[in-house]
DNA sequence: TTACCCCAAAGTGTTAACACTTATTGCTTT
DNA sequence: AAAGCAATAAGTGTTAACACTTTGGGGTAA
């Protein structure tokens, strides 16, 4: 199926890994589930050798854990981590909407603009993927004016972790609705210069999605432990 | 010379990563260096295979960059990249910092009187590197009093990155002067419970080593880009 | 002398075979 | 019938051999 000759011609085990890793994002490999070497090397059309190594390359990135002589299995977080990681991910969003007031000029300008629009036409529409799209252009738009590459970087590991955890973006109506509204206030906050308020109004954004999702699960399980 | 059977016994790969990692903290393998298969395989007692397993871990972890056909490369760090860095550990300091207040007790508020009485005893001896690993334990037990287990590791992985760039210590007396009195601030305003004090103390405290070294950058090369 | 090409050496990429460990299945014994 | 044990299957760990790519040196021709 997948021809990865082709694939970001980085060495044949990088290749791999990046095939690994979209099947685990995608969901076809979940959480728990060991990675069979055999059988992935059939699938992939070569042999064991650069299997391995592509494991290993997850391993490196935290994606995998490995049990010796036992086999990779692909990494559970726990409610905790979650947690943990949500927090990270609204500190790193602060602070890329605080510096984002340093670099933003009138085409970004019109860009989120152009985003807004667009997500309320979406929550207009009842759209989830069409908004939940929309939601990841205006948050990576931030992160790509904060000027930090290496922050960026780490914002998307983070949602990429985040998603490890709950596959389905949590897309109430309700939820879009207020959302959004809180997107303007973070662009309106950056546009006007305002970093103090921009940092604190976009750390609460995602500590909002953090509350949200919390909810949910003291919902589905009562009694336990933050 | 290191028998790596007892290491860590997570799996041959693993520990031999480990043993990689060290080397290259250890600045017996330099940011440029390329690492030869045969070469390690040689001297860790095993063949390539596992040395190919233990150098894509590091790939993972991104403390090496492969190309295809010519090898992996011990990474190096750009001056931006450093900065980038440097930023992003003060927000994770601060953080951490900030949380400190909600999580400290007794036993930690003399364990952190003890750390500063140390660090100015070692300020007065000139003991550069005494004053460097207190500094250390210092840093360690905020991380530890965020009650962010993934704020802990992102910190360390910060801390180590940088090494990487520059290994010794900028300690000269003035500079650990000014920098344990930063570390008396920062404990302080943990104590008495002072949460956003904390946080922007502690931001700065990591901004000025930033702001340090790249003064001494700006000297010893006139004439470049922040 | 200089530019170019060819060839050998060094090193990485890949594979299949073999060794070893863990899990499973069915049998035996109590 | 239940517990324990032995044989077997499945899967991971390791190795050496082979294929391919890059690099550097030496010789040749302009």
């Amino acid at each position: 199926m997948t021809l990865l000759k082709e694939k970001s011609d980085q060495g044949l085990s990088l290749g791999i890994a990046e095939e690994l890793k979209r099947l685990i994002y995608a969901g076809e490999h979940k959480p728990g589930d060991r990675l069979n070497e055999a059988a992935l090397a059939l699938r992939m059309g070569t042999s064991r050798g650069p299997i391995r190594e592509a494991i290993r390359i997850l391993t490196g990135m935290g994606l995998v854990t490995a049990v010796p002589n036992r086999g990779v299995f692909v990494r559970q977080i726990s409610v905790r981590e979650m947690l943990e990681i949500y927090e990270l991910r609204a500190l790193v969003f602060g602070f890329a909407a605080g510096r984002a007031t340093e670099h933003i000029n009138e085409e970004h300008k019109q860009t989120f603009e152009r985003l807004l629009a667009q997500m309320d036409a979406a929550c207009d529409a009842e759209e989830g993927n069409v908004y939940y799209d929309l939601n990841l252009q205006f948050h990576a738009l931030i992160l790509r004016l904060s000027n930090n590459q290496r922050a960026n970087e780490a914002y998307d590991d983070y949602v990429k972790e985040l998603h490890l955890y709950r596959r389905k973006y949590f897309n109430a109506p309700g939820n879009m609705r207020r959302s959004n509204i809180e997107h303007r206030a973070i662009y309106e906050a950056i546009a006007k210069g305002a970093q103090a308020k921009a940092k604190t109004v976009a750390e609460r954004h995602v500590l909002s999605g953090r509350q949200r999702l919390l909810a949910t699960l003291s919902d589905s399980m009562p009694g336990n432990e933050a």
